[in-house]
DNA sequence: CTGTCGTGCTAATACGTATTAGCGTTAATA
DNA sequence: TATTAACGCTAATACGTATTAGCACGACAG
């Protein structure tokens, strides 16, 4: 029981003298049915929703129109705690632009699910009251994907996602490709006894990077080590870097490769000195951490601002939407350097120097 | 054109065998309806209901109801943007999580408006597709909260504001008293001539500082300069700080203090041994700054939560809201210390050893 | 004078759900 | 057997807007 009683457009037809399908039509007829109500008694109209300050209830109007202006955004995990508020903001950013410039207002679907469980398709589904939506997270539902697919609905997922009873329209960051250019690199730098340190998930985000990585091995580089980080201590994660002989380490996480080049520095290893280290993406929090590691950069906002406009584009014209990979450019950092073996002499003569 | 054709109850009807009346009475009907159709006829509605997957529109259900357990978020900036993201975040955070708790969803208001000036009442005022909003911004249009309080329109700001032909439900943080507090703390240890260094701002927020600041004077400690730092180069302030004999200076903005305290280091100046530094509030960024300054902490998280707690009880109970003024927590920091003209001989021996 | 066309508007309906009043049938009661 | 009561459901309507079809009226042509 809110208590304010709204005004509808038969007050004001009531107050201008007029029908309801009048006002109606004064405030957003096609130009050809404006034509025929002459500028006299639209004036009339219009003076009165001045004068009252009524505007449309945006509902009735989805109602009748089927579209109501409003983008679902959809995260699989809350999207402010400050654990991933470093991830999502970036996205939201770009999301929120996008949607400003096009004059669409966001729907944050929070209380889809029950705790840590989220699910687009609840008991009370409330995706269906935005016209679509995006949706992101680091792994994804892929029935529920599926579903969206299947059902047509138009949305658009942030990051690349494997065919789901259909193809998924998306906006993602080439990690394969980033990937690729920074192994090619340390390759180019002598390198050629590799370690990958990071978990084998199934979400595509973590195969992506692990394929852009092997098909940089090719016939050259070896992979000389891998390690899921998870639960290893970082000191054993060193340990058996130096005794697998690889000298350059690739890290999915960029917390592992924090504590990794601690425990590194703790036996007096010097990186890119004695290794050499990489992170396959941006870190926002990449700022807390004194060490300035050589990745590459995700472009969140940019991801946010596409994938949104795609999505309005499916609103709008009901394309059907596209794949889209936006590159990651490499963020040279001060972690990898030349090969400690291979044109040695000198590099370590001036090591000895410093 | 999306294509996508809804499921309605209708279809649901024709596929149980019953009236739509009756699949939306399955769905919420009271008790005392519900008793009244056999549990064969429920059980045989839920069963096309779980295999179609189908939901009710939202929209609809407004439309029939009035309610829609959405809640708007007004912010009169950009939410995003990083400039202002550190601003807002942990604001959001605290609504995210309690809206998710009272099983709301939230709507960004992020399309009203152009550019930087943003407007509630703007022409396709969304606002009413939520059933109460939250509003917040560092500097409210006072027009538009005296409409929004005279229109009896379900809303809570965050952050205190004055009366707006009318008392304006808020959650706000008690800038005075932190201010207050801190005052006192730097009176106690010996300061007896204050600088106040911020501006003048019409805003709640700075008017709340500034009384806080002034009723700590009382008969007591002196206010030596006061300055609106904008546009005013550090070093100056520094000058002025020293030169009004001022031993403690009190900061609105974070930003200030960094650029000040790095100027006065510049002169061979330490904080707090030769003056201390203030700053009236917590500020994401402090941790940028390698100088960890006294402050207070602003419940940033808890004033969300409040507010959209206070603002669904508005929603669900149509009571009229009230004033909330969370207290703001001193921060130690490191930057006030003991007045160096008062108990000064020691302190001025120990800064030469150094 | 009849027919056609243009003008200025309105009636009617659709959108999908919630909700109330009430209908037809059967079972229980007097 | 007649009356009532309970049961199991449905018809009808409201919500506020957009939109189409079309009415009534006057002007103008033939």
């Amino acid at each position: 029981m809110t208590g304010h009683k709204r005004l509808t457009q038969n007050d004001i037809a009531k107050l201008a003298g007029v029908s309801q399908a009048t006002v109606s039509l004064v405030l957003n007829g096609a130009p050809t049915a404006l034509a025929r109500i002459p500028a006299e008694t639209r004036e009339r109209v219009q003076g009165v929703i001045r004068t009252t300050g009524y505007v449309a209830d945006p509902i009735a109007r989805r109602m009748a129109k089927g579209l109501n202006r409003i983008l679902g955004v959809f995260t699989y995990e809350p999207a402010f705690p400050s654990a991933q508020a470093d991830f999502f903001t970036p996205f939201l950013l770009g999301i929120e632009e996008e949607a400003q410039q096009q004059n669409y207002d966001l729907l944050l679907l929070t209380s889809a699910g029950v705790g840590n469980n989220r699910k687009i398709f609840s008991e009370n589904n409330r995706l269906r009251i935005a016209d679509g939506c995006l949706v992101l997270g680091r792994e994804f539902d892929r029935k529920e994907l599926a579903r969206l697919v299947a059902e047509d609905y138009p949305f658009v997922a942030i990051g690349r996602r494997d065919d789901a009873g259909g193809p998924v329209p998306y906006v993602g960051g080439d990690y394969a490709a980033g990937t690729r250019q920074l192994v090619e690199e340390a390759v180019l730098l002598g390198h050629s006894k590799l370690a990958y340190v990071g978990p084998e998930g199934t979400a595509e985000s973590i195969a992506d990077r692990w394929r852009g990585f092997c098909s940089a091995l090719g016939e050259g580089p070896k992979l000389a080590l891998h390690v899921d980080a998870v639960n290893r201590p970082a000191g054993e994660i060193v340990d058996g870097i130096v005794s697998s002989g690889a000298t350059a380490a690739f890290f999915i996480e960029l917390a592992d490769a924090v504590r990794v080049e601690a425990a590194a520095r703790e036996r007096g290893l010097v990186v890119p000195q004695d290794f050499s280290m990489v992170v396959l993406g941006s870190h926002i929090r990449a700022g807390r951490s004194p060490v300035r590691f050589t990745s590459y950069k995700i472009p969140r906002e940019e991801m946010g601002r596409q994938a949104t406009a795609m999505l309005v584009n499916r609103i709008e014209t009901g394309s059907v939407g596209s794949q889209i990979l936006l590159t990651c450019e490499t963020v040279a950092g001060e972690t990898l350097g030349p090969c400690p073996l291979y044109p040695a002499k000198k590099r370590q003569s001036t090591k000895r120097i410093q």
